[in-house]
DNA sequence: CTTTTATCTCAACCTCTCTTGAGTTATTGA
DNA sequence: TCAATAACTCAAGAGAGGTTGAGATAAAAG
């Protein structure tokens, strides 16, 4: 990820409505929501869904799929994990009192190298 | 760090210019830069670079000291290690996908638990 | 083919953000 | 005290961002 696309992801995640979304999104899993159904729990009408999803679409954080009547929204896992990746490299040069305090806030049961 | 401070910090860090100063920042180190020198790294006039530097330390992202006829200003690691700390724990709860990545980016030497 | 459901698109409006330029405050040195 | 340096503050204007409501499009059901 380069500072381009940092910044077009960071500027998707600083709006109240849309980091719910893709924390919503994120925990919904692969498998994603239906537009309605991520609209019923942020409490949004369609056109304001519809205009922050575009906007989560196009910074590259959400990819969308129809599925009969509806449009499925999923999280890119790559987008954040690559935001997170920029964060980190680019801001702690050299510094690690910025990033071993991070590292520890990752829950997720760590993934074993080989079994 | 809570969602609203997140928030702050996301919206400070979604503009070019802070991001730069950011970065720009944490490479100083605690020293800091003074305010001028931050400038003159920039291309900023000393009005708009104030902007963004009073926006960043609203956010609690840079702090600031004055010494002698200059202000010293220096990033403050808590807070962008706590950014990354939340997108990490709010964000992939049960998706090592979007934490296993990030993990890997530090490039700084690990903290020796006990030696 | 018409209706219903699900979602998107568009224009209007308001607000917030960023930049600029002029003026102000704080600190140091002559 | 006066001038120079370093940085901040304020008001104005351009532009981007977010919300709303009406209407359009797509898919399924009757």
């Amino acid at each position: 990820m380069d500072e381009m696309q940092a910044l077009d992801a960071l500027g998707a995640l600083s709006q109240e409505t849309r980091l719910r979304i893709v924390r919503l999104l994120v925990t919904a899993g692969p498998a994603g929501m239906a537009a309605g159904a991520i609209g019923d729990a942020m409490g949004a009408t369609s056109s304001r869904l519809s205009f922050h999803l575009t906007h989560l679409e196009a910074a590259g954080l959400v990819q969308s799929r129809r599925e009969g009547r509806s449009i499925r929204y999923s999280a890119v896992y790559e987008a954040l994990s690559g935001l997170i990746a920029f964060l980190m490299r680019d801001c702690c040069q050299g510094h690690p009192e910025v990033c071993t305090p991070a590292l520890s806030a990752c829950a997720c049961p760590p993934v074993e190298p080989a079994e």
